[in-house]
DNA sequence: TTGGAAAGTCAACAAGACTGACATAAAATC
DNA sequence: GATTTTATGTCAGTCTTGTTGACTTTCCAA
């Protein structure tokens, strides 16, 4: 504590009053974070569900609904009536797997690729927008305390996405 | 573009796949952000709508119902309806307007405050540590991106809300 | 005094989460 | 080979939290 002066200030900034408006900083920026799909799913008569969906199969194509299921976070009953809905659509295709016939492979079709873009183009400007003004150095740190707030699961799965970064 | 370091860097670093996982990072951060309260909330048979009014109305006091609904966004009917049962299980008192009769300001009652510390100790206490854990710089980077990333409307409530930071 | 704003209420509805029960097929295990 | 477990799907019902629409009461202000 009595360091150099990093040690005292990983400690002032520390206020409740600081923390507080952390909280609200998060929860209002979430707000903003779905606006704008929010706005484009009412004109498909869909929901967040179905965005979360279509964003975690374009992100892993071939997932099989058990994997999808523990990204999420969520029952199969919820999952299931979003598939189902997707799969009508055609925007979702379920292929039976071949090692194992009982596991369902779930990938965008080309409709589905076009839903996924033009949502992820609209909320990839809000965050392009937000890390330019906020630039490359924030970003960094954005990236560090988000990390850090995910429960331990969320993070593997987080971490597994793609190659990560 | 020629210019130093920054101005190619600034660039560089908006690839799609950081996009892509700025966006990851937003929802299972998020998603950690609420699953303390939201453990707690269940023993009380709440949900995230009465957390939201009692953390509003906690930062606010005395705040009107109008007020109260502008900054969570949300239709009177229902924000009406969680104030209702917040009002009859005694952790909100609403008083009648001196200035104008019309208005209801809104008050936490001991009850509520006890509940509201319960709430946003959990909630503080998981952002102190990813504040520790990504260290102070992080975190100044951190708040500029979730405010860069608001709706101009949010923002406005966001820096008003107290005397800011 | 009349118009309109603020607040509240009632009713109906929808999305999206939940639980519980049950069905089917396939894989794994005993 | 029989049994158990796993993966998925489905039906039914519930809960929270949002919505719209219609209507009332209160009361400030032009």
């Amino acid at each position: 504590m009595s360091d150099s002066s990093h040690g005292g200030e990983s400690l002032l900034f520390l206020t409740d009053e600081q923390l507080r408006k952390g909280i609200e900083a998060m929860y209002f920026a979430y707000r903003g974070f779905t606006a704008d799909p929010d706005r484009i799913l009412d004109n498909y008569a869909y929901g967040r569900a179905h965005h979360r969906a279509v964003h975690f199969i374009n992100r892993n194509p071939g997932t099989t609904v058990n994997n999808l299921l523990s990204i999420l976070g969520v029952t199969k009953q919820s999952l299931n009536r979003v598939l189902r809905t997707l799969i009508a659509d055609g925007l979702v295709e379920s292929r039976v797997g071949k090692r194992d016939k009982r596991e369902r492979h779930l990938f965008l079709t080309e409709a589905g690729t076009a839903l996924e873009q033009e949502l992820s183009n609209a909320q990839r400007d809000r965050m392009r927008d937000a890390y330019r003004k906020a630039g490359p150095q924030a970003v960094s740190g954005f990236r560090q305390v988000l990390e850090a707030m995910m429960d331990p699961d969320m993070r593997r799965h987080f971490n597994m996405i793609k190659d990560s970064n």
